[in-house]
DNA sequence: GCTCCGTGAGAAAACGTTTCTTCTGGCGAA
DNA sequence: TTCGCCAGAAGAAACGTTTTCTCACGGAGC
């Protein structure tokens, strides 16, 4: 059934239409926009002025067209192989590395789009819809997004470095990372000055970079004091049952006087777990979590934690890719984002 | 520098290229690949075979520019005027909205992009990235994206209704929500049948259509029993602290023995809230969350709560949009999803 | 034997840009 | 004066599809 009215939108301003007002050609005009081309400055501004006043915004398509881009950008949201969606552990720093990203690709007339990960209903979709380039996070060893990605030739920028086999090298290591072993040694050194001695690591299966950061750091600190480490690696969820599972073993198994949880909901459940044995935090035993949450104000007493930058992770990995998509000379193929420590009520100095 | 060996992608194949391969026309391989145009099967299925063959994938931006649309759908993340952005409270009822929302446009060849609302940076970009249309999440009265994108002429799919002045008509209302009357019911009838009689509600701020619609029907629910309403609406951040300030003011002046939390961390911050007074639940009262979470199953006790269908909502919403974009029939301009209820530990019935 | 019509298929225009190439004066140097 | 060069600007091809026309052919109806 045709529509009795068509509303018939007001049929768009084109570049020639531009150009007839402003008593120029087509060529002049894209020149004058693009900043391509000679032309004196006062032909620029004139044009330019005329495609505000007409309210010109060149079409998007036509543009793709011709420069041979989709203007897509991909972004993974699960750990494929991991069998743990990462949205299930550490959905804020998702959500802020992703609307970061999303913003940063708008604002560079790129469109983020979503994917759950090769191995999906989506695998086909991918490739289907030709990305110009995709943004990984968190990537495992061997990771089969990344893999399907680079045999396509994909650009990718990994956010947390690819974890590489022993002996193997990374063939083109862009990414974008936490300072996690700066981080970690923050908190391991805080918790020491506050007195901690026997400090446990309640940890995420060694699959991505920031857990086996994490944990190297923590071994190598171990070892320059001359202590045994105690480490539990959490299990399933990643959740507060498996921090409290995690740390109910290291209460059981010896008398560490710190616990220091990987994950924010680990420590969540650490927290937990020491307050049903009876133990006071932070008097008999000092909890910190590895990222910030907002409920770790509220939590009694507040918990202490590294605070991440996922927004700026996201930002600074979309303009890696977008440089690498457009062919940009790239200053940096590897970024560092530093992290805060946020002391609180859960490593208050002993008296 | 120009790149010493050009890594030379091994340049798409194109229609041309099937058109060859095939011995037809580019017009026949269109024809035959879209359904169009008057040609034996046969052929048809020759076409295809050898445009499967050849790995051959329709370039997007060049079926945009001819179908006249960018292939954008936007999704709005946050309410704007409302101050609190949506991620901070249901965070986890929207990823699992947005994921959906994206595979279903990825599925239908749409790239959907996310955006955090009118009057952001975003905005001009908005403006500037035309898209074909937009899904809103959890729209406010005389909301302002909303307005925006009617305004440009592009479709608009609400997520939640957009709550109308009263004497106001909705315009051209095309909406999918849960079906919050009805899940708002079966959760007091639930309270009821375990033995409440003092059921009190705290809630959002009454600027969305599900605050609303539950908030109406506890009314409705109240009068016809012929008890007293009781409310407070939660403000701030809408999270566990909210929840545990409003539950005190509740058991500070009344004697409730049922609290109804209308988001899953308002009910988290009310269990919190009674345990905190020595009130044993459900012993002594009864606690319920509108919105489920997986962190309630391990709650003490845990929390019973609505079961909502982000991921339903999402899809529903996009396939909406995509008819609407494409100039589709609609069988149904609104989409209503119905609810489960999770009893568990929190209401167990007296004995 | 002519016309008409349906079937099958292709030629070419169109979509709105960018970019490669060409054109035109004017001016300075020889 | 002539040549060459350069700034300034435009013409036209190209990007890869879809879609609108047009065409050829053969069989049925008269």
């Amino acid at each position: 059934m045709a529509p009795v009215t068509e509303p018939a939108r007001p049929k768009r301003v084109g570049i020639r239409e531009v150009a007839a007002a402003a008593g120029v050609s087509v060529t002049t005009v894209s020149h004058a926009l693009n900043g391509k081309g000679r032309l004196p400055e006062s032909t620029r501004d004139a044009v330019r002025d005329v495609a505000r006043r007409l309210g010109y915004r060149p079409n998007l398509s036509a543009q793709r067209l011709v420069g041979g881009r989709t203007g897509l950008l991909g972004l993974t949201l699960a750990h494929p192989g991991s069998g743990t969606p990462a949205t299930l552990t550490d959905i804020a720093y998702f959500v802020q590395l992703l609307t970061a990203a999303s913003t940063t690709a708008l604002a560079r007339r790129y469109a983020l789009v979503l994917s759950t990960g090769v191995g999906d209903s989506d695998d086909e979709v991918w490739q289907q819809t030709s990305l110009d380039g995709a943004v990984v996070v968190d990537p495992v060893a061997d990771d089969p997004t990344v893999t399907a990605l680079r045999a396509a030739g994909t650009p990718v920028v990994t956010t947390g470095r690819l974890p590489v086999q022993p002996g193997a090298e990374e063939s083109e290591p862009i990414w974008v990372d936490n300072d996690h072993v700066d981080g970690t040694r923050r908190l391991l050194t805080h918790l020491e000055r506050a007195g901690a001695r026997r400090i446990s690591l309640i940890t995420a299966p060694l699959l991505t970079s920031y857990a086996i950061d994490l944990h190297r750091t923590y071994q190598a600190w171990c070892h320059e004091r001359g202590v045994e480490p105690d480490v539990v690696i959490a299990q399933d969820d990643l959740g507060e049952r498996a921090g409290f599972a995690a740390a109910e073993q290291l209460l059981e198994r010896g008398r560490p006087d710190a616990i220091l949880g990987a994950l924010d909901r680990l420590a969540v459940g650490a927290q937990l777990a020491a307050k049903a044995r009876g133990l006071s935090i932070p008097d008999d035993i000092l909890i910190a979590g590895y990222t910030d949450a907002p409920a770790h104000l509220h939590a009694e007493p507040s918990l202490t934690a590294l605070q991440l930058h996922p927004a700026e992770i996201g930002r600074r990995a979309v303009e890696l890719l977008i440089a690498l998509v457009e062919d940009e000379p790239i200053a940096e193929r590897h970024v560092v984002v530093p992290t805060q420590l946020l002391p609180r009520g859960s490593t208050r100095r002993r008296r």
